[in-house]
RNA sequence: GGGGGAAUGUCCCGAGCGGCAAAGGGGGCGGACUGUAAAUCCGCUGGCUUAGCCUUCGUAGGUUCGAGUCCUACUUCCCCCA
């Protein structure tokens, strides 16, 4: 591709966000006149967005920083109502609307701290696309919409094909997806003047079908950018890990979780993080990915201060770099790693060990309590627990009232008596 | 509408003569080695009050001392015919 003019897809081609664009000069052009209004869709599935979706938000955060245009966060309260298949061969669990606008109020919060809001030419703006969908009249919209559709070709598309491939059942409802995705981008347009829509590479379909469906309806020319599929060097899909998905959210994953995750990247990965999940300057991050052997480690904790720091704020970051310093390095208690309540009554008439590790949520059952013991894997206050049969009592309370529990030597809890 | 095939361990794929808590992968977790990395090796990967008991093979019944396995009905998917 030929060298781009604009900040934003200098921006962009030089940290790697980019995958797949429609039109490279078409999207340079609006770029360089502070034109390129883009929006970006988020499902309100869950309460919180997670990292999979860390990319998007910092093209859009990128957007803005460059004087691009205007960017626009578009939930889903309306399409969450039918499913995006893309990417996914189950059946999607139908949310009620009051889950659905609960998940909207939780996955807001998070965009305060990539975007600048407000009512001026390049502010950011967010929008449900409930408002639009919601009172759609059946009939109207097959005729002005749906006539556009050819069922052979939407046949053909990935989402489509792997569940007729993998003989899952594809309901009606959801194939009509693409349809309101696409009407989306037409509305938003209309409404707003947007004139790019950016996503995950498993989005280019829908992108482009919105594109299409533009040109039909009047909407003159509209533009598409999909980023990479977001994988670690080990292929694995980002975003789970045993503790569960990586939430943004504060409350559903602690700053010091965030951290962790991001110190345990694949040493393959962190120049590729730095770049894509950071804003320290290129030649910073040249820098960083240039250490090899023991010296990487560095380059992880500025990857996993930076990246926290983003989201949840400098104290925040430096808390959990501290915290984790102790942890790790000193082999110190931190009194701020994760911590769970436990009447100390119960541990003046002794805890067995496994309903302590499940307290802490380290373990779902008894049974995985003690398959973890005969693994070595269960420590309290540092020291291996050998017998199942362990009971935990006041005696184990250190100074600070708390008795540490580990699971491995990556996670650990604190039992803290109340 | 007719005919044939399929559904297995609630992550995925996948074996399974009527004695099955069910082979084997992948993935995940833990241990060793390291650097809170990768690779490699080893262990674990239904629940419980664990010499035992309970719940699991699409759903509901049935045959049998005993059913993932056989029979019937239903659900969903695939293929062929119309």
């Amino acid at each position: 591709m030929s060298a781009p003019t604009s900040d934003f897809l200098r921006v962009l081609t030089e940290r790697g966000f980019i995958h797949q664009l429609s039109d490279l000069a078409g999207i340079d052009a609006l770029a360089h006149e502070g034109r390129l209004t883009t929006y970006v869709g988020y499902d309100c599935t869950a309460p919180s967005l997670h990292v999979g979706h860390l990319l998007s938000i910092m093209m859009l955060h990128w957007l803005q920083e460059t004087g691009a245009g205007k960017p626009i966060v578009l939930m889903g309260g309306g399409t969450t109502r039918v499913g995006d298949p893309s990417g996914r061969d189950e059946t999607r669990r139908i949310l009620s609307l009051d889950d659905i606008e609960a998940n909207k109020q939780g996955i807001r919060q998070v965009f305060a701290r990539f975007l600048r809001f407000g009512d001026a030419g390049r502010d950011a703006l967010m929008a449900d696309n409930a408002e639009w969908l919601a009172p759609l009249n059946y009939i109207e919209f097959l005729r002005d919409v749906g006539r556009h559709f050819s069922v052979n070709r939407m046949m053909s598309m990935d989402s489509v094909k792997l569940r007729l491939d993998r003989e899952h059942e594809l309901s009606f409802i959801e194939f009509n997806y693409m349809l309101l995705q696409s009407y989306d981008f037409v509305e938003l347009h209309r409404r707003y003047g947007v004139r790019m829509q950016m996503g995950g590479s498993d989005q280019w379909g829908n992108i482009v079908n919105g594109i299409d469906l533009g040109r039909r309806m009047g909407t003159g020319q509209l533009y598409g950018l999909t980023a990479p599929l977001m994988t670690t060097a080990s292929g694995a899909k980002m975003g789970k890990t045993a503790a569960g998905a990586l939430w943004l959210n504060a409350d559903q994953l602690a700053p010091y979780g965030y951290w962790q995750f991001w110190r345990n990247v694949d040493d393959a990965d962190v120049g590729r993080f730095l770049k894509l999940f950071t804003r320290l300057p290129m030649d910073e991050i040249r820098r960083l990915e240039a250490l090899s052997g023991q010296e990487i480690n560095e380059a992880k904790k500025a990857l996993a201060s930076a990246a926290t720091m983003l989201l949840h704020g400098e104290e925040a970051a430096r808390l959990a770099a501290r915290t984790a310093e102790q942890t790790f390095e000193q082999g110190v208690i931190a009194a701020d790693l994760p911590s769970v309540d436990c009447p100390r009554a119960d541990l003046e008439a002794g805890l067995a060990i496994g309903p302590a590790i499940i307290l802490a949520g380290l373990a779902a059952s008894n049974g995985e309590v003690r398959r973890a013991i005969s693994n070595g894997a269960i420590s309290v206050n540092d020291e291996r627990v050998a017998d199942d049969k362990r009971v935990l009592g006041t005696g184990d309370l250190s100074e600070g009232g708390v008795v540490k529990l580990s699971f491995g030597k990556k996670r650990h809890v604190l039992l803290r008596a109340v």
